[in-house]
DNA sequence: CGAGTGACGGACG
DNA sequence: CCGTCCGCCACTC
């Protein structure tokens, strides 16, 4: 596999996280077949050009919590962007139980 | 080549 | 529910 088609892949997996539910960092790598490479999914997603239609806001950290990034789109927009599609939050992280998404 | 650095994860107290 | 420490891996300097 090429590095650009792990990047494909890993896109293609975070635009099929359903509404309503979130994926962390690792699973999403576990999921790609790349166990331990989490922090290569998050810069895959630091680096999303701006025009990519991806539900971002879906991948959050193996707590539940946001993690921190640019100024530019803050942790208050993510979870706005996750209230607002029916996640709930306990304290200031998603109540995985509920959302976790479970293929 | 070694040290530092992250949109990370897990164990432990 | 913290804070801390350590493992991990690609990338930078």
């Amino acid at each position: 596999m090429t590095p650009e088609e792990i990047l494909e892949l890993i896109y293609s997996l975070i635009a099929s996280i359903p509404r309503g539910h979130v994926a962390s960092y690792g699973q999403i790598a576990g999921m790609a077949g790349l166990p331990r490479h989490a922090r290569l999914v998050g810069r895959a997603l630091r680096e999303t050009p701006e025009g990519m239609d991806l539900p971002w806001h879906r991948v959050v950290n193996h707590a539940g919590a946001i993690s921190a990034r640019n100024a530019r789109s803050s942790e208050r927009d993510q979870r706005h962007l996750l209230e607002a599609e029916g996640v709930r939050f306990r304290g200031e992280r998603v109540d995985m139980r509920r959302h976790r998404w479970e293929p």
